[in-house]
DNA sequence: CCCAGTGCCGTTACCGCTAACATAGATGAG
DNA sequence: CTCATCTATGTTAGCGGTAACGGCACTGGG
């Protein structure tokens, strides 16, 4: 309320006037409408190409703006205009091989909508994940893309509060926030018990990962265990591990069922690189696959296509599961909150060299 | 300037009244302020920890943020405050393995500064590195970090002014922007062709990928071949591929460069993947490894763990450089813009088993 | 009894940009 | 020539928070 204070008011509205010369400040609007000799609205437009502007202007500010080199501020627009070109993105893991083939998926689709995927990782922890929603929620995206199904109450919450679009991706085996897109992986191991029990095995292992969060490993396995049981069939042993490198562990858990239990005919494993490790193993140890002992793993990831002999495995669609869903968001109308889409993708066998043909 | 409006600045500063029941807007600090009976400023100050506020105050504040389900506005927050808890990553791909593990690096370090990473991904093209940049900044962050030393000149500059901390990572052969992290890949060829040469090896070949765009690839190459220079060797042949799965091609390049040189007693593999198909061809195809035919990758990812041999590859540090490079931004004292820290990490070479030892 | 010091909370003035409206000049129909 | 219409640009009022400061009730030392 002072001299210094008061006499700057007289600039430019209320606004203080600005040093001339501050060269750590970042630049604004305000710079680049002073260089070309236009208000800052007229900058604005140009650099958004919206509204009307002469092509003489347009060129001023342009070159004014690149001369300068001026990035816009994101978040001053953003809270101005109560619009956010981010869509939000929670996985798992990133070392999981299969989770950036999903957001590649995304990314694709995402392209030239305008909007971005920022990506969170949960390490499988429901904390996490609700910590990572916070966050993500906080700067008020346009969408959510969220891997799975199964949610803390507070997160459940939070995300049907927020008022964005939410897209539940991977699994479709349970109720959902909004949309869902993904397959239904008890059904998957449905499908992969009766391919295995069709082509005469009996004596069937499963050889998984020990995280009881990864509820979509679990629901294969009941499905894999109902598909059985339907024929009379139960699983003959188990084995299941967790950390370190998946091909190794394929390795050694296979050692492991295996002298436990040596009249087993078939190995399920829960995805294609312990799976890799374990056909790795099965060769050099002189088993006759598919003959005396048949494999199967999932996921479909193209490591596969390397190996000595094509692992028999199941395609879990992500980079479909991504683009539906990204399409999903970026068709969103901007507040007709529709939502409510249920996308069921259908994942299919490639029965590969380690099942034996009937 | 009408009844309405004007009727309306009595009610709370210049602000416009709410309508007191609207389920779809999103939630403001005025509504947890209204439903506690304390000021905005006062629940802000709960929720952020910030300033003294009687205990009895901060329970009714958090009690109504917390029953109303308020997730506040960082993007106001931020602007107002001019702070964002966002560290830029940017980085060529996800599918690469080594990226990932870079990023868990990171996260890990930022884990609890209470910064956040947001990774944008370039595909290893320079035009989309300028506008995930373009995209990052204009949300200003409070640091970047960026993989490899090569930018457009727009990029650079855009860095430069940007005015936040800049760290390039992955490498360290050039000059650098602000800080850099890294290893150089130059003399980790340099490392590798000595110890092929001291193994008694002369006839090399070299199998990588095509990518222009790779420079550390290209860098190792590089160094390799003057190390072999130094020797008075030369690279015997070579092989590129672009595409596909990495562990096949590696089969199908190894395949056809000693189809064409038969003679050859080493290959150098640009990278683990394509290295351990090729391993996984020579065992196959009855090859005396490492007697007759050396091989060697670069990475030392964990994959190789699980091969029947172990391929013999150099560390890239890549979870220690992005732990590194996290504590550059996160010690970054706010303003004092100290940067220009060059940390050059030194990657050891594991022989295994694919280097005859002498 | 006065006043500096402290704990607690409110007020004010922005942060940098954009929606919505206002306005000036050019244009064309009547 | 007048006035509605259109184009190109400017003005105003926030968006939802936070920094900085102000004020009030208490407290304790002089």
């Amino acid at each position: 309320m002072f001299g210094v204070r008061k006499d700057n008011i007289h600039k430019k509205g209320s606004r203080l006037a600005r040093s001339p010369v501050d060269p750590r400040r970042a630049l604004t609007l305000r710079d680049v409408s002073e260089a070309s000799g236009v208000s800052e609205m007229t900058v604005s437009r140009v650099l958004r190409n919206r509204g009307d502007v002469s092509d003489m202007t347009r060129e001023k500010v342009l070159e004014a703006a690149r001369t300068l080199g001026y990035v816009p501020n994101k978040i001053a627009g953003a809270l101005a205009s109560q619009r956010v070109n981010l869509v939000g993105v929670v996985i798992p893991s990133l070392s999981n091989l299969v989770f950036p083939e999903v957001l590649s998926g995304i990314s694709a689709e995402l392209e030239d909508t305008g909007l971005q995927p920022v990506v969170g990782v949960t390490g499988y922890a429901p904390e996490k994940e609700e910590t990572v929603l916070y966050e993500m929620l906080s700067w008020r995206p346009s969408g959510m893309i969220v891997a799975g199904l199964e949610h803390s109450d507070a997160a459940r919450t939070m995300l049907q509060n927020s008022g964005v679009p939410v897209v539940e991706i991977m699994d479709v085996d349970g109720p959902c926030i909004d949309s869902v897109v993904g397959i239904s992986h008890r059904r998957a191991g449905l499908q992969m018990a009766a391919e295995i029990l069709a082509a005469g095995y009996r004596r069937i292992g499963f050889l998984g990962t020990k995280m009881p969060e990864d509820h979509r490993a679990r629901k294969r396995l009941d499905g894999f265990q109902e598909g059985l049981a339907a024929a009379g069939v139960q699983l003959a042993d188990t084995e299941f591990y967790s950390g370190g490198s998946a091909l190794k562990k394929g390795r050694e858990m296979t050692e492991a069922i295996l002298r436990r239990t040596p009249d087993l005919d078939f190995l399920y494993y829960s995805n294609d690189m312990i799976g890799a490790g374990g056909l790795l193993w099965c060769l050099e140890n002189g088993y006759d696959v598919p003959g005396k002992l048949g494999l199967a793993g999932f996921n479909a990831v193209d490591l596969l296509e390397g190996l000595p002999r094509r692992l028999a495995t199941m395609d879990s669609c992500r980079r479909e599961i991504g683009i539906k869903a990204a399409q999903i968001i970026a068709g969103h109308p901007h507040s007709g909150l529709i939502g409510g889409e249920v996308i069921e993708l259908t994942p299919v066998i490639q029965p590969g060299d380690t099942i034996r043909r009937v």
